[in-house]
DNA sequence: AGTGAGCCGAGCATGACTGTCGGGAATGCC
DNA sequence: GGCATTCCCGACAGTCATGCTCGGCTCACT
């Protein structure tokens, strides 16, 4: 019920991005200083997040990573979905809703997990990078 | 990010006193009977569920679980949180908001981790042992 | 006493998580 | 063309949580 390191190091690593913007690529190695995070376990986190379309890369001398999107336009359920898996609670498995449930309350938990993983996307949905990135500046308040 | 098995299986089992009270003890054989669970296991939850004080047992002949409150009074946050340990997203340290961040915007997502949460114990904190129970008999509406 | 039940500790297999390492391939500079 | 830089990618290893079993003890009732 928690949000791997993994998700944790991508935000991170994107925060950091976001707040470095430059038009310019900005290498992994700049990333993992700046946030202290282990450079070759980042490399793999980074290439995720390539995969999922969040950041674009440039190779050779110069290169590094670039925000693929304004901030505004990424939230942190599709960070955490792009190197997480799919963000659900409870193992996903469609609950047959035709009436005749094998187990005892199987399918009526089913849906509740379903319906709190909803939720979960729902509210990770609604908080983009834009947004932490002006906590990280101080310019709104954090969250609780 | 997803409710372990064991918070599942607890929520079953309970689920299923629910809708078999009547005022006798439930052993544990017959709750791992209706709800097809493996019954040793089932019993150490049982057993993380009495010292949460959400059943009470009663030994020898005759004996088994009872529920330790009415259903409305048991939420399913304290069930999972019970046998899974604290429901919080991401490892929870205590963001120091003493200004200086170590780490380049690790306050920052550690207290949205907070904040999210709070979010999923209220959630779980929102639907009682009651509500589910209703659901089964297909009194009220699945979720979604 | 004896039987049926909860109680409890140990252990064990599998898989996920968190990284590391080494090398290959693209890019740009001299 | 050579070379440094950087991304790309696959393999692998250590540690830990998870899911579950087993055996024996203790308690309660008949």
């Amino acid at each position: 019920m928690k949000v791997s390191t993994r998700g944790d190091y991508a935000c991170r690593a994107l925060l950091s991005l976001s707040l470095h913007a430059e038009g310019s690529p900005t290498a992994t190695r700049d990333i993992a200083e700046r946030t202290s995070l282990p450079q070759p376990y980042l490399e793999q986190i980074l290439l995720a997040l390539k995969g999922a379309g969040l950041v674009i890369s440039k190779r050779g001398v110069g290169g590094g990573y670039l925000l693929a999107r304004p901030p505004e336009q990424i939230a942190l359920s599709e960070i955490v979905g792009a190197v997480d898996g799919p963000i659900v609670a409870g193992d996903f498995v469609e609950p047959h809703t035709d009436g005749a449930c094998d187990h005892e309350g199987r399918c009526v938990l089913l849906s509740v997990w379903a319906y709190v993983g909803d939720q979960m996307r729902d509210l990770l949905g609604s908080l983009t990078l834009a947004d932490i990135t002006r906590m990280a500046k101080g310019e709104i308040p954090w969250l609780r």
